[in-house]
DNA sequence: AGATACATGTAAGTTGTTACATGATTAC
DNA sequence: GTAATCATGTAACAACTTACATGTATCT
């Protein structure tokens, strides 16, 4: 009974705090509240629940329904949320993440000027969107999670978000001129 | 012969496009001068060089050398030249990056106060470090390949890096002030 | 009639890291 | 003498995604 090693099942007990959820509603909660940094495919999460419950760190119980299909809601127990305490005191191991935006742009000198700017253009459409659903995502919490304890917390991953995406925004804006600028010298030269 | 799909060997027809490497030089390259965005490993590279040798896109010279070990010398053939550029046009597929960090203070509410400060101080730390690091590569950059015509690419790589380190900076200044904030209301209460 | 949401799970494949194995040379 | 650098490679393991398999209910 090892149970070490990576975050994921550690973010299953994490999301199970908040509320006792079944498989499914922890794929629905990672795509839509925890998405923008956070991600897990359904071939993680079963297995994982199963280990889990095996360690004893969750509960889980079936739910039967008529006509819908039966549900198995999962729990932590006290060893669980003890187990996540201790992972939360853990400092953050930073690994460098691969971004092939930058790789793709860093050998920019082997295809012409329009393929980097629409690496670039697209990515600040990403994060344009990304904004948006940021401060809208804020909004909401701000209604809906007054008075829960978690809300300063949740706000501060958005504005995470908040801060790098604007931050791109301005590098891809900068970029692109550059890349005109780039341009305009090689013709100038010809 | 599908040689699809991954990054990782377009990433080793990208370095070979640069001059002729061995394998140990593709990991030098990696930890140097992309570091911050990149990364690679001796079992991804080495048999990562033999697959697209048997495919035709690289070349491997052995050089003998007296005392040292031999070198497998590895660069790009015509063909591998013309898949670097196919992939360097396919739009970038942008998946959210997993972030520990924001998953930890996302449960926050679960642990001291202490442990989330800790967590992006030393974020706080690393970014500023980072930046320093930056400035100094851009700086011997501009010394070392004036002239390059990859210079104002990789520029843009670093300028990357500088946004964000410097976004990610004024969160966590930001966010140690919030955190100190949530704590003085929380004995206030008491 | 067909798409989408609900719901659980497995199997295969991909991708990646770490540790191991080997061995010479050079700098301290 | 011992640590670091040079140099190549493999094997075992870990992590993760995608597609598949199955079936009901509801919405359009």
């Amino acid at each position: 009974m090892k149970m070490e090693g990576g975050s994921t099942p550690n973010a299953l007990l994490g999301l199970l705090s908040l509320r006792p959820m079944s498989g499914y509603d922890i794929r629905q909660m990672v795509s839509r509240s925890i998405g923008h940094f956070w991600s897990e495919s359904y071939g993680q999460i079963y297995p994982g629940l199963k280990r889990l419950a095996a360690a004893g760190l969750v509960e889980k119980k079936t739910e039967r329904n008529k006509g819908k299909p039966d549900r198995n809601l999962y729990s932590l127990t006290a060893d669980g949320r003890e187990r996540l305490q201790e992972w939360l005191k853990i400092p953050v191991a930073e690994e460098t993440a691969r971004n092939e935006l930058l790789l793709k742009l860093f050998f920019g000198v082997h295809v012409a000027m329009s393929v980097n700017r629409e690496h670039v253009a697209s990515n600040m459409e990403f994060h344009q969107r990304a904004l948006k659903v940021y401060t809208a995502m804020a909004k909401q919490l701000r209604r809906d999670k007054a008075n829960d304890p978690n809300l300063p917390y949740w706000l501060m991953t958005l504005n995470y978000g908040r801060h790098h995406s604007a931050a791109i925004l301005k590098w891809c804006r900068e970029t692109l001129a550059e890349l005109d600028e780039i341009e305009s010298k090689g013709k100038r030269r010809k």
